[in-house]
Parts: structure tokens; sequence; C-alpha cells
DNA sequence: AAAACGATCAACCGCGATCTA
DNA sequence: TTAGATCGCGGTTGATCGTTT
């Protein structure tokens, strides 16, 4: 059976949009919303197909797009996050707020792929090219495995967010038995992404949802508990050292859990143990539920402010008190974004390249481990703090 | 001045996943 | 249960613009 066309091809148009177009595309959307991508053109006057609408609003018209060039920050990000991601941009996408997975692929395709590549480092995997380079030390051997085992967690994570928001929709009948929170419309939800945040809000308007967090938590749940018998993540040392992740936010140490009906027990390691209580979940009485959603408010706006305060970190706490900040070193920065021309030059000799034996003798090769030390460094410290971690729920 | 070349990015295409009747 | 419809994603294309020769 062959697939039928997304549209009747004869007599829509093709190609560049016109003002008039976006103007009678942006008005019905703003009238009755989009529905169904499908049905929409003909309503809205326009000899265009379902699916042509749908990306010219994506990825020009929402009136929430951040146009323009990409700050540092977001460059940075998004190298780092291609790092953990691939190409998955629209996971990239829901971690830059305003920026479409069209425009991000784009400006990964021109501009960010051509300098790691330039640098001497593979767009792909994000290790350096040359072997003799990765295998300098077992530190660095030791955090590649553990990226890559962040990797997996993080599609793990993905897919259990994909999960999640299917499986919202089939829990309706739990909000008869439980009533709508008051103010449910404070935080503002974005149907068009996905995010972890925009998850989280989702989650804060629908109360009996909770219980679906269960997954994501028996995932963070495992890979706590791995970290913990081998005594360290990501290669961050002892535990003391491991930032007390997203479950620290909620862990019982601090008075201000805000998921109180979920269980959280402090183990004897001092780590944080779910107690899953399904009877629970299943039982929460009305006046239970809206006492605790003030806590539990306070936990999503930590990461919504998180995710958009770019990278900051200052809602969540750390176990030994510190506030975890990610420190974009400029040497790094400067490196990674092709900033310092003369470090090029010095480095390469006015072409990225990898050391040479006449390198090695002279020490040359030494700054490429110490470059590519820092590279690593950072794709961590970004993995660890990360306030777009599933560590958050 | 104009042809050639390269960079950019909006838009398209095909496919897999999901929904629905 | 299944087949068709729809959606969303990632890869690719091609028009346009700026720069170089």
């Amino acid at each position: 059976m062959g697939r039928t066309p997304c549209c009747e091809k004869l007599g829509l148009k093709k190609g560049p949009w016109t003002p008039e177009e976006d103007q009678k595309l942006l008005a019905y959307i703003e009238e009755y919303g989009h529905g169904s991508w499908r049905a929409l053109p003909p309503k809205a006057g326009l000899q265009r197909c379902g699916k042509s609408c749908r990306l010219r609003w994506t990825n020009y018209l929402r009136p929430d797009i951040k146009r323009g060039k990409f700050t540092l920050q977001e460059e940075q990000s998004i190298i780092q996050l291609h790092a953990l991601l691939g190409n998955r941009w629209s996971a990239i996408a829901t971690h830059l707020p305003k920026r479409t997975d069209n425009e991000i692929k784009n400006y990964w395709n021109t501009h960010l792929k051509k300098r790691l590549t330039k640098m001497g480092i593979d767009p792909v995997t994000h290790k350096p090219k040359s072997d003799a380079l990765s295998s300098v030390t077992d530190g660095q051997s030791k955090n590649s495995a553990n990226l890559s085992h962040m990797a997996q967690w993080e599609s793990a994570r993905l897919e259990a967010e994909a999960r999640l928001a299917r499986e919202s929709k089939i829990i309706k009948f739990n909000t008869s038995m439980v009533q709508q929170r008051p103010n449910s419309g404070s935080l503002a939800v974005d149907s068009s992404s996905s995010s972890s945040a925009q998850l989280l809000n989702k989650m804060a308007t629908q109360p009996a949802a909770q219980a679906l967090c269960l997954d994501v938590l028996r995932a963070w749940q495992g890979i706590k508990r791995e970290a913990t018998s081998s005594g360290s993540i990501l290669g961050l040392g002892s535990n003391q050292d491991f930032i007390e992740s997203p479950t620290s936010t909620l862990s019982s140490t601090d008075n201000s859990n805000p998921f109180p009906h979920m269980g959280f027990e402090e183990t004897s390691r001092g780590g944080v143990e779910f107690a899953e209580d399904l009877n629970h979940f299943g039982g929460i009485m009305k006046e239970e539920c809206d006492e605790d959603w003030k806590g539990y408010e306070k936990c999503v706006d930590d990461v919504v402010s998180a995710v958009d305060g770019q990278w900051t970190f200052e809602p969540l706490k750390i176990v030994d008190g510190q506030e975890p900040v990610l420190h974009f070193d400029d040497g790094f920065t400067d490196l990674l974004l092709g900033h310092d021309d003369q470090k090029d030059q010095e480095m390469n000799g006015g072409s990225c390249r990898d050391p040479t034996n006449a390198d090695l003798e002279t020490g040359k090769a030494d700054e490429f481990d110490q470059e590519n030390k820092n590279y690593w460094n950072n794709v961590f410290n970004l993995v660890t703090t990360s306030p777009s971690k599933s560590h958050e729920f």
C-alpha cells in the first residue's frame, strides 16, 4: 500500500511565502488556533498544504520565536547539547527557548560544524580526530565512556517524556477524582514544545499526572544508584562531589521537599530513595493535593527559571550547600567558538591539525591535551548541571 | 562590470510514529 | 485489529545574497 501524499499537489502553491499569505495564516491561527493542519488552509483561504502551513507557523510566524544572531551562550549550549544528544534538533531546541529546531539545525550545519572541524574535533562524535589525543589520559577515556552512559540515559529520559506526554492524555479519568488545582493557569504552557520544564507545567496543571513521574524517577534512581555504588558519576569523584542532582532538590534533607507525596526517603547512604506507593498516588485527596501544590509549584518554577535563565541554577541547591554554577571559561569559549585566532595560530600554525611528533617533543601536545580536557570538562559540566535533565524531577 | 563561487536559511521531502475510526 | 490520516522530525534542496576573481 503506497503512502498517500500529505496533500493534493495539484493547484497548491509551493515556495516562499508572501506577506499576504503570512497575514492570512496569522490571522486565522490567532482567531481559531491551528487545530488540524490539514483542514486549516482552505479555512484560512490559503492555497497551501497543511504541512507547509505548519512549518511556516512553527519556524517563522510563531510569536514566541527569537530571531537574529545566536548568542555566545546559545552557541555553547548547542555544541554541548549536540555532544550529548546528536542530531536530535527538536530535543536540543527544547533547551533553547525561542529557537526552532530548524534554525538550530541550520546554524549547526553552517557555522558550528565547521568550527569544530577546523578545531580538529569530529563534529559527529565530538572527539578529537586523533586517537593519540583521546587516549592520552585514562581519565579522558573514562569521561568518554561516561558521556556515552549519559547519552543513553538522556535517550531513556526523552522516551519517558514522550510516553508521559502520551499517557497524560489517558489520565483524564483521574481529573474527575482530583479537582483541578486553583490558579492552574499561573504557569504558561507552550503546547508547541515538550521540554522537561513544559512537561512539568503540564503535570502541574494536572495533579493526577504526578503518578506518571514514576518512570522518570525510576530511571533517575537507577542512574543514581549506579553512580553511588561505583562511587562516582561522570568522573567527578566521590559522592560528595556529585551534585545532588535534581533529586536533591526533592531530598528530605531539605524541608521544602516539593514532592511530598512522592515518598522520597533519605537512605542510610545519605541518598534519596523513592518509596513507590501507587496506592498513595491513587488515593490523593483534593485537600492534600491543594496543600502540596505550594511546594510543587515552587519546584516547577525553579525548573522553568533554570531553563529560561540560560543555565543558571540558582534556585537549586546541592548537598554541600554550594550552588552549582556553570563556568564557561573564556579560553574554552574562544577555543570552541573560534574567537581566538591567535590561539589558533599558536596551536595549529594557522590551520587546525593534530599534534605532530615535533609538537610532542616541544610540549605543544600538552596544549592540545589541555584544550581537549577543557572541552570535555565543559560538556560534563553541562551534563551534570543542566537544568533540562530529568534530575529535576 | 560581470561571472563564479560560497554562505545562508527558508522551505520541501520522505519517513516513522502516533492517532483515529 | 487494522488501515488510512495526520503529525513531527531530520535530511536535503534551492533561491538569494554577499564576496571574490
